[in-house]
This record gives C-alpha cells, structure tokens and sequence, in this order.
DNA sequence: GGATGCCTAGGACGATCGTCCTAGACCCAA
DNA sequence: TTGGGTCTAGGACGATCGTCCTAGGCATCC
C-alpha cells in the first residue's frame, strides 16, 4: 500500500471499476469517490477520462507481461504454462461469473464505442495469442500455433461470456477440463499431469 | 414498411442502435433521431429507457424463436440444423466484426450495469441452449446434449468475441469449419455433407 | 358542431456528466 | 523568511442525460 502514488491508486481503482461497471458506466465521481480524493484534485492527475482508460490498458499490459513471463520463467515445461493460462478461468471463477473476462468486456465495450484506445486494448489479446503460440511452436505445432493459440483464446473466451450469463461454476470446471484434453490430443509432449 | 406501427419502429431503430452503440451509450435523442420523431412523442410509447430495453429484448426472443423454428421446420436433419446455427458466425460476419455478438455483447454490458432487464436478456441464450440440447437428443447424445449444447455456445461466442477484436475473415472461417468437423466427429448421424 | 380519445411536437425540469479554474496547504531550497 | 513547485480541495461551466408536462392536430362518434 505505502511507496505508491496517489496516481497509481486512481489507475487501480479505476482499472477495478472499469471492470466491475464498464468504462463508459464509471464517472471520474466514481473513481475519486473510491480513492477518497476530491475531482478537482483528479484532474491533476489526468486531464481526460481517455488518459485514465490509457494508463488502465497500460497497467493491464504491464501485468499481463508480469504474468506470462512468471508462467516461462517457473515452468520448463510449455505444455503446464498452457495449462496455466486455461486454468485463469478457474482461479477467477468467481469475478468472472459476476462481470465477465476484463479483456474480453473492456474490448466489446470499446468497439461499440469506436473508441481509439480499442487498438491498444486488442494489444492485450495480442500478448496472450503470441505468448500461447510461442509455447505451440515449443510444443512442436511451429505450423500451426497460432490457430491453436486463437482456438485455446476462443474457448477461454466463450466460457467466461456463458459463465457470466448463466453463473454456473461446473459449467466452467467441465469446460476447462475439455481444454485440457484437446491440448493433451493436440500435442504429444503435453502429456504431464495437471 | 407500411403496416408497422411508430412503437415498431421505435424499437427496430432501439434495436439496431443498442446492438451497434450499446444500451447505455445510446440515448433517447439517438433513438427519436433515427426514427425521425420528436422525444416528446418518443415518451408517449415508453415511459422509461428500460420500457424500451425490455421491448427490444422482447423482440429478440421473437426473432430468435421464429428462426430456431425454422430450421426445424425447413430441415429434417438436425445435424443440418445445427451446421445453420454454427454458419450465422459466417453469415453475419461483417456485422460481428464490428459490433459482435448481439447477445454475449449485450448480457456482458448489462450484467455490468446490474440491470434487472439481465435475466430476460439471458434467455435468448437459454434458447439456443435448449434448442442445440434438442438436437443433440435427436442425434443419439441424450446423456450430454446440454454440455454438448454450451460447448456449441462457448465456441460460437468466443470466435464473436475474437473476430471483433482481430477482424479477421479467415480466423471466423476456420473456426467454423473446426466447429463442424467437431459437429461430425461426435454426432455419428452428423456425416452428410455441409 | 361539439366532445372524446389517440397521437405528435416541443420545450422545461433537475440531475449528472466531463472539464476546467482558482485558492490554499505543504515542502524544500535559497 | 521568502519564493517556487508539487499536490489537494471545492466549486463553476456548458452540455447532455432521462424524465415529464402541456398544447395542438386529427380522426371518430354523439
């Protein structure tokens, strides 16, 4: 909690927010509200609502490159760091089933605004299908990772949008577990236990 | 376009409008701009936004019950039943591409907002659920239909999500094409050509 | 011809939005 | 002690939001 900035709470509460109630949804009152600043002390930080959303995409950049190297750097093994990305879906089961993926929503919501941050927020999908086709090509699929990288995102995608509507937990266990198998039949290394 | 009354076309434009813009983002003056009334008139047919949401979620339902009926009237495989569902990702393509999946998009933006018009908006998807399950009891899989059913789901609404992100043609086709071979490979009366 | 009911137009309302301005607290260096 | 930056508070601004009110056009029926 200490060493960091009045900035970095906003950019955090902002990025909660933006998840739980859509961007659009969350008022710049919201976010000083749950950072317990005043708007006008706000606006020092960020002059428009588009930088807040900006620092947030970059924020979730940032983590998500936290993550995927944290997953390549603990695991020799590319199959279980695959493994890892399917089971997000159960380790934010919970979050997901209320408000859905944040990469997913964030992108729809954008799109339908035909918003200029909808690139950098497709920067996220970007760095999840290129990390999952880098393990692909390590897995020995070189010719095809990434249709294999877009079909695992496909999936993990799905699960959460019908998680969402329908906020069934073994729905999404059942479906993890088939994504499991298809990388165990699609890739002859990935064969370790879960 | 004769025949239909102002409140129809009210909700035809509310339709559109809330698939492209999202429902929050699109206002009262949007709508009664597009269908070229005044908002005063516009109040006289819906007392509120959510009288209107809960009309365009209504006609959803209808045009999705008058579909499914279709297919079940028009085929009498349901192997080919479920193929016509699999290819509205490829006949709706440029739609989906930039607006995506009218359903997923909308549940995910009002599961966001907490609207109570939630559930009802759900439903659509309860429907094709139900509807692929019947199916999939017709093709011998009586024991899975429904997990057969949301798989279906899952795919086709991970590849709306994807393909409005990355708009990609190619992707959408391919994936198709993975979900039919899918359709095949676990429905032994499924084999007849696409 | 007058009355009734359905439909339409246009504007007023309070609230809230994103944005912007100004005054002051605080701290450190000169 | 003074002065300049950095950060904070609080309110004002124009615009737009959903909502609501009233007046009038235009049929139909007594």
């Amino acid at each position: 909690m200490r060493g960091k900035t009045t900035r970095d709470h906003i950019v955090e509460a902002a990025d909660r927010l933006f998840y739980q109630q859509g961007y659009e949804h969350t008022s710049f009152a919201d976010i000083a509200g749950a950072v317990r600043i005043s708007r006008g002390n706000f606006y020092y930080h960020f002059n428009t609502k588009d930088e807040i959303l900006d620092a947030v995409i970059d924020l979730r950049l940032s983590n998500t490159r936290e993550m995927l190297e944290q997953w390549e750097a603990e695991g020799s093994d590319p199959a279980d760091r695959v493994r890892s990305f399917i089971h997000i879906l159960i380790m934010n089961r919970a979050k997901i089933m209320l408000y859905g993926c944040p990469v997913g929503t964030l992108c729809n919501e954008l799109a339908k605004l035909d918003h200029v941050a909808q690139v950098k927020a497709n920067e996220i999908f970007a760095l999840f299908r290129d990390w999952l086709s880098r393990q692909f090509v390590l897995l020995g699929r070189k010719a095809d990772a990434d249709a294999l990288a877009m079909h695992l995102l496909v999936r993990s995608q799905g699960v959460a949008t019908l998680a969402n509507a329908f906020r069934n937990e073994q729905f999404i266990r059942r479906e993890v577990e088939q994504m499991c198998d298809w990388l165990g039949a699609h890739c002859a290394a990935a064969h370790s236990a879960p």
